[in-house]
DNA sequence: ACGGACATGTAATCGGTTACATGATTAC
DNA sequence: GTAATCATGTAACCGATTACATGTCCGT
């Protein structure tokens, strides 16, 4: 349930509409935690409902901006503090991997190979998003700064793995000759 | 919807029943992707109806028994080599790391460091797990094994970003002097 | 005989996505 | 005037989790 926490992390750092905070998960938490438009405004007033924030002002074309409670502000710290972050267990990319041996091996290489390209093109996005913020001199970055790190060495580290694995495959020899390859598979039914 | 392609992958090694899969799930795929024993019989059963896998044989105690098809397994490779992996984009551990200007400095420092002591943790876990591979000489196991590298890569990494990021903190001063600090916020209120 | 493992299923609920729906205000 | 942006909401659906429910077989 951290959407919840999201919206309250966002509002803590100054009142704003749903509309506001939108673009906000749009842009600088999109790699970090995604919000659909549908999925905010009902949270939105499902935190006010609990007391966690409050309408702060209400503007034109029904423009309702809300600020964090002193309850949402204990709640959240609560959430940082005491709350074990949870260990992802999903990755779709990886259970490929697992499946690569039903594939021809070109195929199977293919993969690892796009897999860095797609790499080294998150890391050039990051990058970009890095140079922004080293721009402004905004001291309070500095958290984002470590978080956009994480993506950094995240995405060398990938590349670097998926050059490993394809040394590897090379190293295991040309082609396996037996029978489980992917081309004999088929048949075998 | 890559419940079903995992649960494809697992029959296309071998013929398998609902609860021989659980097994599969609970161990050595919990790190990539997990299902829960409700999810994984409606998912069979689905399948079955779809005609991507069928009941090869029924044992005692209502155990069925299921193979993959021809389509089933034309569906896996098409999805292994044509389907663009989802990219991750929900991280609660990062999502803390965004706002831990709201907490005292050395709770962001204890989150941290917690972190790094996790990922040591985790790397231990999965050495065990390679020493079993590297016991059992099991050629098929070589996507295995890259798969496992890649979660030995992936902690590493964290453990030298939590370090990283303690370094960087220490950096930037003891504690800051001005209002933003955690400490000043309830009082602003 | 009995406990543990084997074996499958249903129901309620939740968080998330997609699509639909509506309308006000502002800049040109 | 009108198009773009601002702004909020509802409904259907899907995948996943938790809890409940039931029964059989095997080893000791």
């Amino acid at each position: 349930m951290s959407l919840r926490h999201a919206t309250l992390g966002l509002l803590a750092r100054r009142p704003s509409s749903g509309y506001d905070l939108l673009q906000v998960f749009e842009k600088s938490l999109a790699n970090v935690w995604s919000a659909t438009q549908s999925q905010l405004y009902a949270e939105l007033n499902r935190l006010a409902e609990a007391g966690l924030v409050t309408v702060s002002a209400e503007g034109p074309r029904g423009r309702k901006e809300y600020a964090i409670t002193d309850d949402g502000l204990a709640e959240l710290r609560h959430w940082i503090t005491d709350v074990e972050p949870a260990v992802q267990r999903r990755s779709d990319m990886l259970l490929r991997v697992f499946f690569l041996g039903l594939v021809r091996r070109d195929e199977a290489e293919a993969y690892l190979r796009r897999r860095g390209d797609v790499f080294e093109e998150e890391t050039a996005e990051l990058t970009g998003i890095a140079d922004e913020i080293a721009d402004g001199d905004d001291p309070l970055a500095v958290y984002g700064r470590i978080a956009l790190e994480w993506g950094l060495r995240y995405m060398r580290m990938q590349r670097e793995w998926s050059e490993w694995a394809l040394a590897e495959l090379a190293a295991a020899g040309p082609v396996p000759a037996e029978s489980e390859s992917a081309e004999s598979v088929p048949a075998e039914r």
